[in-house]
RNA sequence: GGGUCCGUAGCCCAGUCCGGAUUAAGGCGCCGGCCUUCGGAGCCGGAGACCGGGGGUUCAAAUCCCCUCGGACCCGCCA
């Protein structure tokens, strides 16, 4: 028998045997939906339900009583996968599983199914799209915003896996200021060639300019703000010193560019005008030759992110240029469409949403989580000189993605909660419902460096290629520590494999709602409760099939009596189950804690019972059948999240 | 000022949505063991937490409710 959610036929077949004997005992009460849960410890069996605590309250009869009568009322021997029901506790109904039978269906199961094993499919697959990563086209990928890649990058594979179809989208957001600050410092250095990797050295034209700008910005302002408030002034002031200081800092690190940026950038009088006229023309696609140039520099930094992307094996189904949906005049066909609903007004010289108004219309705050009082900003559409802004271009291009797909997942950082808040109200203002329904924002923490905040603006960031860099580093002197006779190749391959899933599983193993702090002992840890732990513990199991070649025809599952064996058993069987959670709820990270877990089970029952050499003869086989599955779902699940399981390392 | 989220051992982190059972699960670090058996990136043992604090609901609270303290983020003509 082949089952493709083993831990789920017993389950069902313990709810079946609950229900029937509550029915059979009190034909009025309809007990159709009750759950049973993962007792504490396994002394208490694999499944239990406390269903007597709650009826036997409403019926008046103790717990305790109440659970002896419906124990006495379930026929074990009906149900193949249960051995035995028992009352503990007081009142806890308590099933243990035959595990004779789950250890044969479920070590048969993840045999038979191999690669599929677990990936349960879904009975409403849909069409979606994951945009995820998006970084700005102006400076590398930090390691700041790398869990996006890595989360987003799960998602999809874990979606494809539920059985959907899935499409990863990046958007390349060319429209904007930043883009502009940086193709004004770009032509002012007269189109340099570039150093080095190309989204490393137009990050730094990038930093180096917006520094500038900065500068002479505050200068301006505080000297029209001379006879303001005191407070005003002093803001200002407290600004243009930390710029001055960030200043001095990248003039000693790079004083050759920075001289030279700063003499080509005196030669002007109105930066700001030069920069806003930059961004309006590239927006309105106006200008061919700002149309050019814009496009030429973020296109290099592209060039750099797809490398860096590609280097961790993070792929993308398209990439999504902004300035195509201001050219096609998309946006301003939205605008004009959003304008007519009556939810938007002027504001002074701007144009403004009322996602307040929307939300309190429709009736919807409770439905988003929200406070009735709670009064949702406005959402700024257009700014005084008529360009747009980030979530005004985000609303066409949403729609866009639902042409294309049912479910669009966002993947972007917390901090842009309120935006994509407002943005899904917009749909619902412009009548797209089921897309403001179908629009999911997986908001996620960042990772942090100790003490202070990352900053591409300010050229304070760990670059994601310095870290996978070190990474693979770190991974590859432990090869050559561990593994000196292995050929050249295979020890740069392993390395990679190593390196970069220490580094995946780091950031997907902590809850994505929480911020991880960075420290490169934190990230590239080899230690244990990491990837490299599960990777040697896949190895090793690979390393035992490679000996043990045995045929497994005459395996006797009812052997494995080992409690540890039951263990390993029970979270084989259980994969499945927590593959359609993970899927369900877009929980990435207890894919990783699974794995471990399961890896946790396999070292320790490695270290205390043999298998090739294992007697009586058919025992040897359950076993080897056994860890042959421990290495199905070992790998099944790291590739959920992108990590490779290697055979040798 | 308003809003959202987080707070579990020296450090990191699971469990919180859907409240339950004994010793609240792990990891790092620390202390003590294990290289003649399938790979020591490993295994075994030990010390270390009354789950930020205070109330409440309940037969039962890390988990639900209220208050409070600490931290992060948002409330931009940035993205």
């Amino acid at each position: 028998m082949v089952s493709s959610n083993p831990f789920g036929e017993f389950r069902q077949a313990c709810q079946a045997a609950l229900s029937e004997a509550i029915e059979a005992l009190y034909p009025s009460l309809s007990a159709e939906y009750l759950s049973v849960e993962i007792p504490a410890n396994m002394i208490f069996g694999q499944l239990a339900s406390t269903v007597s605590f709650d009826l036997g309250r409403k019926l008046k009869v103790s717990p305790q009583k109440l659970a002896a009568q419906i124990c006495g009322g379930i026929e074990t021997e009906n149900y193949s996968l249960l051995r035995d029901v028992e009352v503990a506790g007081g009142g806890y109904i308590n099933f243990h599983a035959n595990f004779a039978d789950l250890s044969k269906v479920t070590v048969n199961s993840a045999l038979a199914l191999d690669a599929a094993y677990g990936y349960v499919k879904t009975d409403k697959p849909e069409t979606v799209i994951v945009e995820h990563t998006s970084a700005n086209p102006i400076s590398p990928i930090n390691i700041g915003q790398a869990r996006n890649p890595i989360l987003g990058d799960a998602l999809a594979r874990i979606l494809a896996a539920r059985g959907h179809t899935v499409f990863r989208h990046f958007y390349v957001d060319d429209v904007g200021r930043q883009t502009a600050v940086v193709a004004y410092g770009y032509k002012k250095l007269g189109e340099p060639p570039l150093k080095g990797k190309p989204d490393h050295y137009i990050g730094l034209i990038y930093t180096l300019t917006s520094c500038v700008i900065e500068i002479n910005r505050l200068k301006h302002r505080i000297e029209q703000e001379k006879n303001s408030t005191s407070d005003t002034l002093e803001q200002l002031r407290r600004h243009l010193d930390e710029w001055t200081s960030i200043a001095t800092e990248l003039e000693k690190k790079h004083p050759k560019l920075f001289g030279q940026l700063l003499k080509k950038i005196a030669e002007d009088d109105d930066i700001e005008g030069l920069v806003s006229s930059l961004n309006l023309n590239y927006e309105t696609g106006a200008d061919s030759a700002v149309k050019k140039l814009v496009r030429d520099v973020c296109k290099l930094s592209l060039d750099g992110i797809k490398e860096t992307l590609a280097n961790i094996e993070v792929v993308f189904d398209s990439w999504d240029w902004e300035s195509t949906f201001t050219w096609n005049s998309s946006v301003s066909k939205i605008l004009e469409r959003l304008k007519a609903t009556g939810y938007v007004f002027e504001k002074g010289p701007v144009l403004e949403f009322d996602a307040e108004k929307v939300a309190a219309e429709f009736k919807l705050k409770q439905a988003f989580g929200l406070k009735e009082d709670y009064e949702i900003p406005s959402l700024t559409l257009l700014r005084a000189d008529s360009t747009t802004l980030y979530t005004t271009r985000d609303i066409p291009y949403s729609l866009w993605k639902f042409e294309k797909a049912e479910k669009v997942i966002n993947v972007i950082g917390m901090e842009q909660r309120l935006p994509q808040l407002q943005l899904k109200l917009a749909l619902w203002a412009l009548g797209h419902v089921n897309q403001a329904k179908g629009l999911i924002h997986f908001g996620h923490n960042l990772v942090t460096l100790p003490g202070y905040k990352m900053s591409s603006r300010r050229g304070r960031y760990i670059t994601l290629d310095e870290v996978v860099a070190e990474a693979i580093r770190r991974a590859r002197d432990e090869v050559e520590h561990r593994s000196p006779t292995m050929s050249e190749d295979q020890k740069h391959k392993i390395s990679r494999i190593v390196g970069i899933g220490a580094l995946k599983y780091a950031l997907i193993e902590v809850d994505p709602i929480k911020p991880v702090v960075f420290t490169w002992d934190r990230v590239i840890n080899f230690e244990r409760n990491s990837a490299p732990y599960i990777q040697y513990s896949y190895a090793r199991a690979c390393s035992i099939l490679r000996k043990g070649t045995k045929k497994l025809n005459e395996a006797n599952y009812s052997l494995l009596v080992e409690p540890l064996e039951h263990d390993l058993v029970f979270a084989l069987s259980r994969f499945p189950e927590v593959f359609v959670d993970v899927a369900e709820n877009l929980k990435p990270s207890i894919v990783a804690d699974f794995a471990n877990g399961l890896a946790d089970k396999f070292n320790r029952f490695y270290s205390l019972f043999p298998v090739i050499k294992a007697q009586p003869e058919p025992l040897s086989k359950a076993r080897l059948a056994m860890v042959k599955a421990i290495t199905v779902v070992l790998r099944n699940s790291l590739e959920l999240i992108g990590i490779v399981a290697p055979e040798k390392m």
